[in-house]
DNA sequence: GTCTATATCGGGATAGAC
DNA sequence: GTCTATCCCGATATAGAC
């Protein structure tokens, strides 16, 4: 959303906003065209005047979901901070971005679903760039003592994965049958993660010493950053 | 997988087989019976003669699917041990469903992504059952102490969403363009998960004490269990 | 149980007027 | 930029012979 093509009629904006939606909501091989336009309020031939097939708008808004996404994870970086607090900001822009953005979470575990099918160049891009992010953040951690040495990508299935799962399943679940064990609020998850997150990175501790608190007086940080 | 109904002929057997892997490569809507039929060097004819639409088919390879998962944390559960023990079995269960049932993550994860929209009484049982069994075990930590009061459907996402993203991406990250980053062991995800589960369970440290250890549960772990 | 057609229709994409 | 009308392929499902 925030790099737009110089092209933004009104049609077009509203047409890209109904597309994200049937996209996630049916994905790349159940939504239609048709439906697509009739969401838009517009005519199927405007789609097609606008985009040259129904595989490039997806595409594109596939694009544009991501980069949203690293955009911010990739803001949380610059904003600098401990190894930590850097994490927990990791971990709240993946989750700002689901709230700003409801059709992501489902669109990005389809893509998982799909191998990856329609990811292109330029989305592979966007990826890297968040799986970058984290990978700086948790190479100052290690390098600091307060981060035990993990692949990034486990730490990143570990963060996204159940704020995808919650965040996927919010409107299933509200429409539930009342049932109270489903009734979770977003922050409980939220907290749930962060707390996950930051306990299994936890250095190992040294078997004989008497628990070192690998806790908060490692405030003196470096504050380099930004080698992309 | 476990309980069959009474029809098992030699090309039905393949078909349910065929059709498993279709829906996971592509969805129920990218899905064509006449891949699956192909798949299962089988005509097209003999899908319809074995079940009566591509619907049912689906809803049918759904419910074994999750009465997989059900069975095996269930057989969990009744090998008793503590409840870290448990939880901990419980997240194995999961793991080794997707390793005997590849097509398992990505349906899954579809469904998620769909809203649940395939998911009929049948299924959606089998899924109560998993969450059930979970609540009992997260009761039972309650209970002694050794568990922080959580919803069960956020432990729930925290163990099973990471599990999922790390077995569907598997083959993708395997035909990468090698990238070191991406190879990562099913055994490194496993212990994340684990630690992640068991550390973000621990109970709050009482305020007042100086960095109460959330690390030394570890040793009322390795207990007996089994796996089917 | 297994096959070869075939009916039927939904949906992606285009033509061409305005 | 926007519309109506249409082409046409592919996909679900069925008919009916063997």
């Amino acid at each position: 959303m925030v790099s737009q093509s110089p092209r933004a009629s009104a049609s077009r904006a509203r047409l890209r906003a109904a597309a994200a939606a049937e996209f996630a909501a049916r994905g790349f091989a159940g939504a239609t065209v048709d439906r697509i336009a009739s969401r838009a309020r517009v005519t199927k031939a405007m789609v097609y005047y606008h985009f040259p097939s129904k595989a490039a708008l997806y595409r594109e808004i596939l694009r544009d979901l991501f980069a949203s996404v690293a955009e911010r994870v990739a803001a949380v970086r610059e904003a600098g901070g401990s190894p930590q607090a850097q994490l927990a900001g990791f971990i709240r822009a993946i989750n700002e971005t689901a709230l700003a953005e409801p059709t992501f979470p489902p669109t990005w575990l389809r893509e998982i679903a799909d191998g990856g099918r329609h990811v292109d160049e330029s989305v592979l891009r966007q990826t890297a760039r968040v799986v970058g992010t984290l990978t700086e953040i948790l190479h100052d951690g290690e390098a600091a003592g307060v981060f035990r040495p993990l692949p990034p990508l486990v730490v990143q299935f570990g963060i996204v994965g159940p704020l995808l799962l919650s965040a996927a399943t919010e409107s299933l679940r509200a429409n539930l049958p009342a049932l109270p064990l489903y009734k979770i609020s977003r922050e409980s998850i939220a907290a749930h993660v962060e707390r996950m997150a930051l306990a299994g990175l936890a250095p190992a501790a040294p078997a004989g010493a008497g628990l070192a608190a690998p806790d908060a007086e490692k405030a003196s940080r470096s504050k380099s950053r930004r080698s992309s």
